[in-house]
DNA sequence: TATTGTTATACTCTATAACTATA
DNA sequence: TATAGTTATAGAGTATAACAATA
């Protein structure tokens, strides 16, 4: 019995998903030297760089990583100069987190490197292909990242499972 | 300037592929609750599974973890009885991994609540886009897989940062 | 000499809990 | 009382290096 009727790891999504992060990390890696935290750097810049400021507390659940996590973050990104905490107006709690010249020009030096790096990745897909599958994964990520539930494993599912 | 027109992060490949996979990771986690070491174990039974035995090594670069991982991944379950570490005939360095019955018969246990979780997380596309998106990643995941030059980042992209 | 697998160690990343300050 | 952010600690996960056995 061949492998695309079994249950081999190739049919799995979870596997290929992964690979395909993993791959994708791999990729822009190198294009990323100069950020703090790489690509997790890149990334809060990349949030954090809208018209409004935000959050950290905002800009950690869409980076799906810890407030805590976040502190670091900024703190090292702060040190790089590429990032600035502001009081929040609104909540004297709260920090807003404000994207610096400087880190809006390391933003736009790495774009031409991270698009060729996605190009790289989706490399064996058609433009057409391509296209439905950014939209794709797109769409799915702005849905899980809106239903964020946070059910944390091995509870109710237990018994399910229990024959 | 909104936001499908600048450099924020849901236009981000990596943000996309990075939500998806996070939870992916969380919907299947409450299914692979008897499994050791959850999903990465599940893999293990699927990468092992197939018609003829398999190395440790080639096990582990397909699921894309170091083989001192790979050797703890299969103490574990080797003692929880799902598999079987053999000797290796035509080389006796190396062992080969088998799935027990028991390994096969948690694999068809949780294929149900698998299934449904990968629906669960595909949810907002039509069974026309989820077939192709399935495609897709499964293309890219192979490709990725063949293609491992294992380039580790930083080096000679540096100087194209530069200036 | 190179490779498979194991072991031990160290390092990174992440999660937990306690704390301050505000609301 | 609840929340935003910080800090310190512990834990999980991962990588590194050294080793034994074999090719």
């Amino acid at each position: 019995m061949p492998c695309w009727a079994q249950n081999c790891v190739e049919n799995d999504l979870g596997w290929a998903l992964g690979v395909v992060f993993r791959r994708y990390q791999r990729a822009v890696g190198a294009v990323l030297c100069d950020v703090p935290s790489g690509l997790r750097g890149y990334q809060l810049l990349a949030s954090a760089g809208g018209q409004a400021p935000r959050r950290q507390l905002a800009l950690a659940h869409e980076l799906g990583i810890d407030r805590t996590v976040m502190t670091y973050l900024l703190d090292d990104m702060e040190q790089a100069g590429l990032v600035e905490r502001q009081p929040d107006p609104a909540d004297r709690r709260a920090r807003l987190v404000a994207v610096t010249p400087a880190g809006h020009a390391l933003m736009g030096k790495v774009q031409a490197g991270l698009a060729e790096a996605e190009n790289d990745v989706l490399g064996s897909l058609s433009a057409d292909e391509r296209h439905s599958f950014r939209q794709a994964v797109q769409r799915l990520a702005l849905d899980a990242s809106a239903s964020n539930h946070a059910a944390d494993a091995c509870s109710e599912a237990t018994e399910s499972l229990a024959d």
